[in-house]
DNA sequence: AACTATTTATAAG
DNA sequence: TCTTATAAATAGT
């Protein structure tokens, strides 16, 4: 019944996104407004939450909405905290230094993240330190 | 012709699991071993992935597997610390304290992390910079 | 790694 | 919100 309709996900050329072959794009804003954010957020938690408990492992996710108002899933409190803290898989044998012709949107280790990040990061987490500190001292509820 | 097979998410008690009712629980460690856990992760990154570029917004995802190595999706860098660092929405004036019968995946803003929880934040938080602040110094790959 | 039967997610109504 | 037609994910092979 819905055969003339645009593809929900049409595909579009890599030059349109640098090089890469998406499976999805960007809908107009019309489109996506509101029911789309909102189902498949709600989607994608239910599929973070199914794996964590189908395979007994622990799972993240966060997600920004337009508005910028955060929302997340953790199968387990301060899970952010714990896989920051993880320490890398070990590098395996056969280096994984060949798979460069994966999709983008692959696993990719939290190790690889270079020097350069690393230093933004400290940066940003020492502010995130610091509102903390600030809810803590005050615990008013009421932020900018 | 796989009828007789048990379903893939067998439902179970609601008491099984504190009282609420899950969707899926978890498989014998035989039926998930390793193919279970990639092929769902690197179904819950596309997921991400797609809701990302469909609507425009960023999302992360993160993982243990079950040896506790870690694997992310991002859909641009830090973005952890950008949500971590983002101000909670503003409580709307219709509260949302009456939705408590939601399901207990569903959305949930970091706002309501709890004092407490945010001090354990914070503790954790500064023991990753310290292992951040040991790696640009030394730049040594080989970690415990 | 690839295939397919089946389940699950979801855009449109 | 609920339904339904269709696409997407995935367990078993």
């Amino acid at each position: 019944m819905m055969r003339d309709h645009m593809p929900w996900i049409p595909p579009c050329a890599p030059e349109e996104v640098g090089g890469r072959y998406p499976l999805i794009v960007k809908i107009k804003k019309k489109e996506a407004g509101g029911g789309t954010f909102s189902k498949r957020r709600q989607g994608l938690f239910k599929k973070a939450s199914d794996l964590s408990v189908l395979c007994g492992v622990d799972v993240a996710v966060l997600a920004l909405s337009e508005a910028e108002n955060p929302y997340c899933y953790a199968s387990t409190p301060s899970l952010i905290c714990r896989i920051l803290s993880t320490s890398p898989p070990a590098p395996s044998s056969s280096s994984s230094s060949d798979n460069v012709d994966e999709l983008w949107w692959e696993e990719e280790p939290i190790e690889r993240m270079s020097l350069d990040e690393l230093r933004v990061f400290r940066g940003q987490l020492a502010r995130e330190m610091q509102s903390i500190e600030a809810e803590e001292g005050g615990f008013s509820r009421s932020r900018p």
